[in-house]
DNA sequence: TTACTAAAGGTGTATATACACTTAAAATCA
DNA sequence: TGATTTTAAGTGTATATACACCTTTAGTAA
């Protein structure tokens, strides 16, 4: 039976997707940590600031403006859709769906731009805001990836 | 009634969460595109290979070595467990379980390893191989902030 | 030794993620 | 115009994620 070397293993921990899941994991909590006031999750509060700066935005732009799977984003929508902070409208044909802010998501943005806020200026302190932004810049880069073959 | 307005806004699509997470959402598409022909997830992937290093770990210290809520880790195990790429066998005292890879998860991780290499040199190719050192580590030291009260 | 505390693990619940597949409507082509 | 293709969206299924809560067992203190 053949078997990996722990040598061949050795190299498996410098996995960009291990890292990068690992961070995304330990990041997440700290925002949804600092909102955790209003129950958003981090996906959530993206959710609602994309909506809030497009005003209104058909389902697949907004699946590409969070980079995120159409499937994926549909789903994502149900809880907040529940919680009546955004609404599903007709969209330009009968194709189409729209996403817009409710009120209360208007509101519920008031409340958690704050508490967001200070969660940024925290991983910012922690890390060095100029060492953020290099990191954030370099994620940016990684991400453009995804286009090719 | 409030609103944030657009110039509030305009921060947020620079948040560390929205951003490593979306680079997340690529990258492990990137890898799992890579080992598509083995059907294993990136996550599967990593815990195989971590159990590979450890011989027999148990539940709690592997999940440490992930950075993976324990919860988690025990929901993720399942997958591989139903098909028979790693065992559960008995800890040191009668509270813990320790995983361990079958002769059959070795032979996965035979298969799995090559993939998982070239998925690693395509992003290395794209990014530069010391860009991407240079990310990892820098998201290594952001993980360090978890531990912060 | 008994009672309390700490450690290890699982379950209920809810959200996040995406692929394969399907349906409906619009756009384009022959 | 009618047929084909493209676009927009939803569903089925499976995995990933973690919090709150519970059970069992081990360790420790009174």
């Amino acid at each position: 039976m053949k078997k990996v070397t722990k040598k061949e293993l050795s190299a498996c921990p410098d996995c960009a997707c291990f890292n990068i899941r690992k961070a995304s994991r330990v990041i997440t909590q700290v925002y949804e940590e600092a909102m955790s006031d209003t129950g958003l999750r981090g996906t959530q509060f993206t959710v609602l600031v994309v909506v809030a700066i497009h005003e209104s935005i058909i389902i697949t732009s907004l699946a590409e403006k969070l980079v995120m799977d159409r499937t994926t984003l549909t789903r994502n929508l149900k809880p907040l859709e529940k919680q009546k902070l955004i609404e599903i409208i007709p969209g330009a044909d009968r194709r189409t769906r729209a996403v817009r802010l409710t009120a209360a998501g208007h509101e519920m943005l008031v409340i958690a731009l704050p508490l967001w806020k200070k969660a940024q200026q925290k991983v910012a302190k922690f890390m060095g805001s100029e060492r953020l932004d290099n990191l954030i810049g370099e994620l940016r880069a990684l991400e453009k990836i995804a286009v090719l073959p």
